[in-house]
RNA sequence: GCGGUUAUGGCGAAGUGGUUAACGCACCGGAUUGUGGUUCCGGCAUACGUGGGUUCGAUCCCCACUAAUCGCCCCA
């Protein structure tokens, strides 16, 4: 038997239901929020990645799914979308459209290649936005804003917003050179993993849970100190945005995106729900002013954020939400005996194009099963089309529901059942 | 890349070094004529992840592999 390849998943008919719910209301939001769609490849140039995502990442040095195609060409299926969304901005020279800033979301998978967990996948789907040519806190505000709507509109309740700021390129440089000159004398009293991050990512040090009692942590110098008034300024105003909307949220100079890309507003929503797992990142966003130069286009501020829907359907599941996903069949055909067969199949198609919800027996049940089956397909109507019925040109039509009966001539079958549906009160 | 746990029929889940491997759910049929639920009766399936090894004999013991799952790292 061949499986799934690790880290996938088959999307079965009881929960791709969810998913298409979600879709809509995602899709719903973006338009309130005023975002258009757009539709990227699934795979890019590797390069893309390397320049945009950074090098240095994990993301390229270890998860990458890289392949050659048959030109040559060294293709990578995208690990995250933002670098796609702004190759295609720079490409379509979108920054020349006269409505600004382009404010696009993008939804679809992406891949990974990791060890699989809980809320973790090789192949994940993202539903994200980018804001791009704006460098006003306003909007800084509204993306983290939009991205807690996501979930408020479905009903979660746990959620948190943690925000920091990085700073621009110069107070980031300034406080990982602090962060190195205050841990390297330390360096031997450290965890391994520690260690280790002094040299990739100093800032991840401060994050650690092993290490969180050593006295040099407390002393260790905040990326606040080291802002320059630009981007105190900024986040500042950011902040008082948030608070203008009502929207509560956490700071924590700890925080760190894993992409080389992002400075200034860093934000990240965490679920507090019971067995959410280990992992509580339900998304992830921040602002990212020089990618759009860094892959070839002119200088332009940018901001987004990504969300996974498969984290996304987890928290709901934590937080015991059910979505209100409708799966009840209008009509279902009980046909007794050929002929009937015959007059059911077309009957059904006659109301498929009429557009009621309908379906009938095709493995040659007994009267009963058909019954059961209408029953478990929760069937607001059955029709009973048997001998007797045929003889007069007649149709049963049984409401489930009440279980009163009547009789009509196949004529008047349909409209009487389009009545029904409505709410009417047909028979009486 | 590292660690823990697990691997029995469509699903869940017992079990034993040795004749036909429980049970529950689901599904199908029946309980007299063409009506759903419950109950009762009956039926059902190429089931012991793969490959080695120990043994007279392994689903059960050992090893490897694969996969799932949870966690670490990191992230959405």
């Amino acid at each position: 038997m061949i499986n799934v390849p690790r880290g996938t998943e088959d999307i079965l008919p009881s929960q791709s239901k969810k998913w298409q719910y979600v879709e809509k209301r995602l899709n719903d939001l973006s338009k309130r929020f005023n975002y258009e769609e757009i539709r990227t490849p699934l795979f890019e140039s590797t390069e893309l990645f390397q320049r945009g995502v950074g090098d240095t990442t994990d993301i390229v040095q270890k998860e990458m799914y890289t392949f050659e195609d048959r030109g040559g060409r060294s293709l990578t299926l995208r690990p995250e979308g933002t670098a796609s969304v702004v190759r295609a901005y720079v490409q379509h020279k979108m920054f020349g459209l006269p409505q600004q800033p382009t404010k696009l979301f993008y939804f679809g998978p992406m891949f990974r290649y990791e060890r699989p967990q809980k809320g973790r996948t090789r192949q994940f789907v993202q539903f994200g936005i980018e804001v791009l040519g704006s460098a006003d806190p306003a909007i800084d505000a509204e993306v983290m804003a939009f991205a807690l709507e996501c979930y408020k509109t479905l009903g979660l309740k746990s959620l948190r917003l943690v925000v920091n700021s990085l700073g621009d390129a110069e107070s980031r440089t300034n406080h990982r050179n602090a962060l190195v000159d205050h841990f390297s004398p330390h360096k031997n009293e450290l965890c391994g993993d520690c260690q280790n991050r002094l040299e990739k990512n100093p800032l991840r040090v401060l994050d650690c849970k092993k290490d969180r009692e050593h006295p040099a942590m407390k002393t260790a110098p905040s990326i606040f100190d080291y802002l320059n008034d630009y981007s105190r300024t900024y986040f500042e105003e950011v902040k008082t945005y948030l608070e203008k909307m009502d929207i509560p949220y956490e700071e924590d100079p700890n925080l760190v995106r894993g992409l080389d890309y992002y400075n200034h507003t860093a934000f990240e929503i965490m679920s507090d729900a019971e067995g959410f797992g280990a992992i509580t990142t339900l998304s992830g966003g921040g602002r990212y002013n020089g990618l759009v130069q860094e892959l070839g286009g002119p200088e332009t501020p940018g901001i987004g954020f990504a969300l996974s829907i498969e984290r996304l359907l987890l928290a709901l599941e934590a937080e015991n939400i059910l979505l209100p996903v409708e799966d009840s069949l209008d009509v279902y055909i009980v046909a007794l005996g050929t002929e009937a067969k015959r007059e059911a199949v077309k009957l059904a198609f006659d109301l498929r194009k009429s557009g009621v919800k309908v379906d009938l027996d095709y493995m040659d049940k007994k009267m009963k099963a058909q019954f059961k089956t209408a029953d478990r397909l929760q069937a607001k109507i059955v029709f009973v089309l048997g001998e007797d019925e045929l003889k007069n040109n007649q149709i049963s039509i049984k409401h489930m529901e009440t279980g009163t009966q009547i009789e009509k001539s196949l004529e008047e079958a349909i409209p009487y059942v389009k009545e029904s549906l409505r709410g009417g009160n047909a028979d009486e």
